[in-house]
DNA sequence: TAGTTACGTCACCCACT
DNA sequence: GTGGGTGACGTAA
């Protein structure tokens, strides 16, 4: 047998258990050289803390109890408590919550606690005896440290079709390295199709081909709620084991009161949901079917164009009359769930995001766990443990958040949008803001505008962000824009995470101050500039600030802003490091000369609106594009015919041109029936309709037309009332489209220009009726 | 298998005329 | 009939 003593490998899955009295970790991993990897480990033992006064007739459970050179954040001092298993571990600790005993960090996942120990973010280093075996490696009880590596992972796209009435399984197409459609029937003459005499057969020949062709990565459409759950109940059903992963059988837990959606324990390899990880990865989509993203990505349409009843009813015909037809239909949707999954970089984004924060690829969400897996290991380096998340700071004050100015309302010539880079993050690295240095006793302290003052010697939060804008920096040199994404996510994401009561380092004090602070930089740069510059601050949020130049001045915008930006930099470095003795981190940016820019007012009012502008970027060639921000534009519940509408209307107004005459024309259209299909309204359905109570909105009137309750509902505004797309009957209300969609956004643009929506219909009325 | 607050708009609904 | 309060949604940052 070949073996080895070192390999490196990216993490693909984990799993624990209390095996024989010992708590035992599995690993599983790809090595750099493309062979899959088992790590056992039962050397680790679970472990958390408790206060060094602890009687020890209460710990007398653990193996172990180190008094370790640490403390808590309050200063306590603490011992580690360590168990030969995790039932031991969680039942003490809960034991001792009951007596009234705090406990430390016991509520962290003890695979976590291994990997972050040892700084195992998706890459790590095995050293030890490595056996090969087969095509596959194993290590038991290796030293495993963190390690930068990289990996070719291979990925295999799944599809079923059924008999939707019995459930039972057509055909299976898979879409990997090979291209293969298993199909019950007789013999099909076709290199990519394999026909089975039964189901049963099916699925086993389905498993094999997994096991040849090994992939890292199975993915599919819906492929955990549908395709996997079909595929595990049938081989409950007909007694054939689920192997699915690397090692032993898989399991699909479903949806339940403990987890929202179904989850799938793999062995060795990671499933993927593609419209899942899309959403996740904040693409957005009006529709999440195979169709219509295969088109929006890919360009491409499906070889079955019917939906719902029709096409469960055109998949049964071709499997008996077709079988060929029904195994291409079949491959190729498990093929464009693979070109969707490669063109849209899934793959990258997700890989980029583990070697960041740690988690595994599967690994939704997890803001809060990504921050105790970099803050964590940092924090025990320097001698302190954490709270349980269940301890943290409760408050019922609301938080404060982003400052938004009141705006100048109006149409503007050219205005400049500067914005502060990571304002947030650089905040936390100029002031400090950290919770380790909030609790620190020591001297050496800095204190910003806002909140309580901050150790400059003992923190840990600034460093962790330095590291990864210089991590930021390096991928935006190297072209990796994958990796540069997935750092400005997670950075953005720790204010969040230390402003929520679920994050155990949660602190009114300390976030508050973030906010605080960046209210206050807003301020004062919007001052300065008004003051050194005379340029008026038209508006402002957050983090950005809008500065009117006004018609004189377009030929040398660019070069305002970036002189602007320049002295606004150096004054507020000189500033900060005078008033506060720091050094400043901050940077604002010139982002974009808007030539031509629209605030509007609050509808009804005179006050300026905020958070809704239009701003248009002149380019080269004289041509305007149009940003739209917050308006009905920018909005997916409005019709598609007010978002064209607005958007041709803007660029009229922009460029001086009349108006009248479009929107009479806008209105023609409408009621003559012939943009009938653009004027679909969209719309999320967020609760059970039953739990609409009192009140019922449109979009819940229609939905309840329908039989079953979709996730997002399509509909018409008709004579008789909102109708769903699928069900309507009555004719359209061209009144109600006029006075909801056109009206409104006319006037409030019009306004500006002294023109009066009313009288441009009622000239209309003159002219054809 | 827990990131935040600020904001605008619309339609519905009920208490008033 | 109107007007204010509110629930729901989607958005900016």
């Amino acid at each position: 047998m070949e073996s080895s003593s070192a390999a490196k490998a990216f993490l693909l899955s984990t799993s624990y258990r209390d095996n024989r009295g010992r708590f035992e970790i599995a690993l599983y991993g790809k090595t750099e050289d493309g062979v899959p990897i088992k790590v056992i480990i039962d050397g680790f033992r679970p472990l958390f803390f408790v206060p060094r006064q602890t009687p020890p007739a209460f710990t007398s459970a653990a193996s172990e109890r180190k008094a370790l050179p640490m403390k808590s954040l309050d200063h306590q001092e603490v011992d580690c408590l360590y168990f030969p298993t995790y039932r031991e571990c969680a039942r003490t600790a809960e034991s001792l919550r009951a007596s009234g005993v705090p406990v430390y960090e016991s509520d962290i996942n003890p695979v976590d606690r291994f990997l972050m120990e040892r700084g195992v973010r998706g890459g790590f280093r095995v050293e030890g005896r490595i056996e090969y075996r087969g095509s596959h490696c194993y290590a038991y009880n290796p030293r495993i440290r963190g390690y930068g590596v990289s990996v070719d992972l291979t990925v295999m796209a799944i599809d079923i079709e059924t008999n939707v009435s019995t459930g039972e399984i057509y055909s299976i197409a898979c879409a990997g390295k090979s291209k293969k459609t298993f199909i019950r029937g007789e013999l099909i003459e076709h290199p990519e199709m394999v026909a089975c005499p039964n189901e049963r057969q099916l699925l086993q020949v389905f498993f094999e081909h997994i096991g040849r062709e090994d992939p890292d990565i199975i993915i599919g459409w819906n492929v955990i709620d549908f395709d996997l759950s079909v595929i595990q109940s049938r081989c409950d059903e007909l007694s054939v084991p689920f192997l699915l992963g690397r090692a032993n059988t898989a399991r699909v837990l479903p949806s339940s009161g403990n987890h929202r959606f179904a989850v799938v324990r793999v062995q060795g390899r990671v499933v993927l949901d593609v419209p899942t990880m899309l959403r996740a990865q904040f693409y957005n989509f009006e529709s999440y079917s195979l169709d219509n993203v295969a088109e929006q990505v890919l360009g491409k349409a499906k070889l079955i164009s019917q939906t719902g009843a029709e096409k469960i009813a055109e998949i049964d015909r071709l499997f008996s009359e077709d079988k060929k037809a029904l195994a291409e239909y079949n491959l190729e949707d498990s093929q464009l769930t693979l070109d969707i999954f490669k063109k849209t970089g899934i793959l990258q984004n997700a890989v980029a995001r583990s070697k960041l924060s740690g988690h595994l690829l599967d690994r939704l969400g997890g803001s809060v766990a990504a921050f105790d897996f970099l803050y964590l290991p940092a924090l025990h380096r320097k001698g302190y443990v954490a709270k349980n998340t269940i301890d943290a700071e409760r408050s019922d004050r609301l938080l404060p958040g982003g400052y938004v100015m009141d705006s100048v309302p109006g149409l503007h010539e050219n205005v400049l949008l500067l914005d502060f880079k990571s304002l947030y993050p650089s905040l936390i690295m100029t002031f400090r803001i950290d919770p380790l240095g909030l609790h620190s006793e020591s001297k050496s302290r800095v204190r910003g505008p806002a909140g309580p003052s901050f150790a400059t010697d003992q923190t840990l939060l600034p460093g962790i962000i330095e590291n990864l804008m210089q991590a930021r920096a390096e991928a935006k040199k190297r072209r990796n824009p994958h990796l540069s994404q997935a750092v400005k996510i997670l950075m953005n994401s720790f204010y969040g995470v230390l402003g929520t009561p679920g994050c155990r380092f949660f602190s009114y004090d300390l976030a508050s101050t973030i906010t605080e602070t960046g209210r206050c930089i807003l301020k004062m740069t919007s001052k300065y500039i008004e003051e050194h510059f005379g340029k008026k601050v038209i508006y402002g949020d957050t983090d950005s600030l809008f500065i009117l130049l006004g018609s004189q001045a377009q030929g040398n915008a660019q070069a305002t802003g970036k002189e602007i930006v320049s002295e606004v930099n150096g004054w507020l470095t000189a500033e900060l490091k005078k008033v506060y003795g720091v050094e400043p981190a901050l940077e604002l940016e010139f982002e974009t000369h808007f030539r031509h820019f629209f605030m509007p007012t609050v509808r009804g009012g005179t006050q300026g609106s905020k958070k809704r502008y239009c701003g248009a970027i002149e380019n080269q060639n004289g041509d305007l594009q149009l940003m739209f921000k917050g308006l009905e534009s920018a909005r997916t519940d409005w019709t598609q015919l007010s978002r064209e509408f607005q958007h041709e209307l803007y660029m009229r107004i922009f460029r001086n041109q009349p108006v009248e005459d479009y929107i009479q024309r806008t209105i023609q259209r409408v009621r003559s029936g012939e943009v009938d299909e653009m004027l679909v309204y969209r719309k999320k359905i967020n609760k059970p309709l039953s739990q609409y109570v009192g009140t019922a909105p449109p979009h819940v009137q229609a939905a309840r037309l329908l039989d079953v309750q979709p996730r997002a509902i399509s509909y018409y505004i008709t004579v008789e009332g909102p109708q769903p797309v699928e069900k309507r009957h009555a004719p359209l209300d061209y009144d109600h489209y006029i006075t909801a969609q056109i009206q409104p956004i006319a006037e409030s643009i019009l306004e500006s220009k002294g023109l009066d929506f009313e009288s441009i219909v009622t000239g209309q009325q003159d002219l054809f009726g």
